[in-house]
DNA sequence: ACAATTTTCGACTCGTTAGTCAAATGGCAT
DNA sequence: ATGCCATTTGACTAACGAGTCGAAAATTGT
């Protein structure tokens, strides 16, 4: 069998490796909290001991750190992604949030809440990035209520209500549950959607 | 000056006092989350030292479960004192959950997510109550699709899409913000019962 | 086979924080 | 003043969990 030259091939190892030991943290953050998720737990889930971890990664805090830049991420890419010229306002908010939910229900991404839990460059990083997301999302709606497609109200109250759905998925959605992710993002859109369409 | 009869004071100061701790831990915990907000931290919030608090209460889990317990406490009387047999699902929904929007931001209270912080017995009696709620909320909704004043879809779904706007709230609305209390309970059933309103 | 390098681990340290306790404080009635 | 009881405290303990380190075990190249 023909191997692939050997220092990418490594590279390659190590960063895949990395890359697992921060979404098992994720998910134990998502199921049982930041705080309530021990090292030597994630490091179980993983068969490995606690200090191999750390051959992949500084601190804990790193870890969530790169857990919520991680969703930032993704959320920045949908963001560029969904936006259409020909698209007016409402329907630009419909197809950005039908991806955001399932971003957050497909893969194990999910809107952490442990912001606290970061302290001073981390979070204040992570707070920038929350906010340019809203602001992102805030600019569709004004620009839906501008072109008489979403209906005339406080656009950060709305944006706040939407969001707030799309947080509480993380809560309740077990990816294992009788609900496919695809009925739910369906109908997550159409209710936002009829929430806020112009009549 | 006369005193009122004295041991009945006691009591009352006494759980006076045990109250103002428990509000105070919960601001806390809404503020910087469960294990980032420390007991002595609370203590000074209250002018006390951290042994103090332990007069009152046996331990930062009983706060935290009571705090938890004075929420769904507050929702149970409000689902019962919102029941009118007059109205169809819709308009029960929509007074319930005006309801709830106004005890999430006037009060102290918060719904806390932190639910993995307890453990066996509180644990177990928090999530039985929230289902308690969320079940309520549900036969409202299934009622309002049974009368035809709701849009038929799934009722989980619509109830936790409506719940995650409210738990929401605590992460952004801040009390002395500039938006009104009001402003934001409105607009919330407004965007909420546009909807689910059947056409 | 063997040396070099990457990866993993057991056993430790260290800091933090919940929780305890015996003693001090303060109000109040007599 | 004095004694009683509620309240508060400083100084302590105990437990837990993050993070470290030197050595062992895999893995790879020659």
């Amino acid at each position: 069998m023909t191997k692939i030259k050997s220092p990418f091939n490594r590279e390659e190892q190590y960063a895949a490796k990395r890359v697992a030991v921060i979404r098992a943290a994720g998910a134990a953050f998502r199921r049982k909290g930041y705080h309530n998720a021990s090292m030597v737990e994630i490091a179980r889930t993983l068969g490995l001991s606690k200090a191999a971890l750390y051959y992949y990664v500084k601190s804990k805090e790193e870890i969530l750190f790169e857990c919520h830049i991680n969703v930032y991420d993704a959320m920045d890419a949908l963001i560029t992604s969904t936006r259409n010229k020909d698209d007016d306002g409402l329907e630009r908010l419909k197809k950005l949030y039908g991806a955001f939910a399932h971003l957050l229900i497909r893969d194990g991404l999910a809107l952490l809440a442990d912001v606290d839990s970061l302290k001073g460059e981390f979070q204040t990083i992570v707070l920038t990035r929350r906010n340019k997301i809203e602001h992102a999302v805030t600019s569709i709606v004004e620009r839906g209520m501008g072109d008489g497609s979403i209906k005339k109200a406080d656009p950060k109250i709305t944006v706040f209500f939407l969001m707030g759905a799309l947080n509480w998925l993380n809560v309740w959605y077990e990816a294992d549950g009788r609900i496919s992710g695809d009925e739910i993002a369906t109908q997550f859109v159409a209710q936002m959607s009829a929430g806020i369409t112009a009549l």
